[in-house]
DNA sequence: ATTTAATGGTGACAATTATCACAATTGAAT
DNA sequence: ATTCAATTGTGATAATTGTCACCATTAAAT
């Protein structure tokens, strides 16, 4: 195993399931490389090598088979290797996060919320229990989490973010604007909502 | 000028862009290419390259001039060219956008939300109201806005979609899980969490 | 004035990613 | 059976992106 699948791929190959699952529902039992390639706006050989990565072998005049890329793709991708995290900061970013349906299906098993506003303690949200963040650190080693999302207004991310590296969090997937400061050893992925869109405005408007 | 700013140097900007900010918050007349690069965890040759581009010229055992820096990276980023956009489904994720305090300066105007909900319409966020979805094609007419941000329901993504479309809106921002059949002249920007997710994941947990 | 060490600048190279062109294959039409 | 056209597979090539090594500069220390 362990080939390394290039980043660019990865964001591909998501796109793909997603396409591939909706042909699947619509009893489609075949796929071409072009079908893929004009939804998402690129080339279709582009397609044909990424799926060479996977060893996924099309046939002439018909495409891929459906059923076999879902579970290559699947595979390929992991998603049967569970990652629990936390989402620290139940705000409104937080719980769309939460609710987002994707996660548990492709390998982040979101296990529970963080707040300190005491209104929000012990709710309820898709099942998972929103808990006073005082409590993170005792459960955070209970459960096992070393993953936390980071959703809490910029002007405590640092702060709140220090607190989570105490606590034994090792990664932090961080959504406040703040770039973080952090100790080597922990990983800190920032997701950059500006660059997007700079990028789609670039790219695409001018 | 024109000059064509690649994909990642877009990226890393923005970051630069938000730790001057802040060393110009304590006062820092300077920064070097080494603080930046340790603070992303980059190679500190890659931020003088990026540098480069933008005819950014630091000096030796001081490093860039902030004010200047912050300047040139808002000018090179064009963050004083605005453009408007409407977010189109006011839940959870559609209010956090509009919360979200950096698009406002970087150059995206968001001026209203639209929603069908009931209970919805005409609630204030952020200062933008919401409007019921019906009201869009006037609106977007009126305002001029072709640029909208989607943000409702998996299950109603498309239709949503193919509605906005009708409706004059020529760039979509697509923030639900659904990869969007629209017209070639139509440009849809997928933002793609999952892909965010399994890069963080594959990088730097495995 | 001289030395030193930190820092920027830059060319060479390596790795990654995308595009193009076209041969090979094969299902379908005749 | 033969032809045709759609489709995959892939090598060549181009474009983008990142790393490394090392020189040049200069503020600070002596
Ligand atoms: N990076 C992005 O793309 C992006 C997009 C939208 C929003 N954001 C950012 O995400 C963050 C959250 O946005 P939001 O709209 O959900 O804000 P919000 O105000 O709705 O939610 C923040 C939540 O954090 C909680 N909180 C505050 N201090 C806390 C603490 N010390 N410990 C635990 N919880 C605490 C609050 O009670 C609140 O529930 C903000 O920093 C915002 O800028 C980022
Ligand atoms: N791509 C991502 O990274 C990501 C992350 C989180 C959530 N999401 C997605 O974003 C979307 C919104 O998530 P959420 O948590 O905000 O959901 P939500 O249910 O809180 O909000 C959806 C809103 O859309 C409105 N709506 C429904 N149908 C509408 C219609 N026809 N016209 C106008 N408005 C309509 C609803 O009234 C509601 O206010 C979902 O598709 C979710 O999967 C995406």
């Amino acid at each position: 195993m362990a080939k390394k699948i290039p980043e660019k791929v990865v964001s591909r190959l998501t796109f793909y399931h997603s396409i591939v699952s909706e042909f699947i529902e619509q009893n489609k039992k075949n796929i071409t490389s072009s079908q893929l390639a004009q939804r998402l706006n690129i080339d279709d050989s582009q397609v044909r090598k990424d799926f060479k990565l996977l060893n996924e072998v099309g046939r002439c005049r018909v495409g891929y088979c459906t059923k076999d890329l879902k579970e290559n793709i699947e595979k390929t991708l992991g998603f049967s290797n569970k990652r629990n995290a936390f989402i620290v900061g139940a705000g409104h970013l937080g719980l769309a996060l939460a609710k987002y349906d994707k996660f548990d299906n492709y390998g982040l098993n979101i296990l529970a919320l963080f707040d300190n506003d005491p209104l929000k303690i012990d709710m309820q949200i898709n099942e998972k229990k929103i808990y006073h963040i005082a409590k993170l650190p005792e459960l955070a080693c209970e459960l096992n989490v070393d993953i936390a999302i980071l959703t809490v207004p910029k002007p405590f991310a640092q702060d709140v973010a220090d607190f989570l590296i105490e606590s034994g969090i090792r990664y932090i997937w961080n959504f406040t604007p703040c770039v973080l400061n952090a100790p080597e050893h922990i990983k800190v992925w920032n997701e950059n909502l500006m660059a997007s869109f700079l990028q789609f405005a670039c790219k695409e408007i001018d």
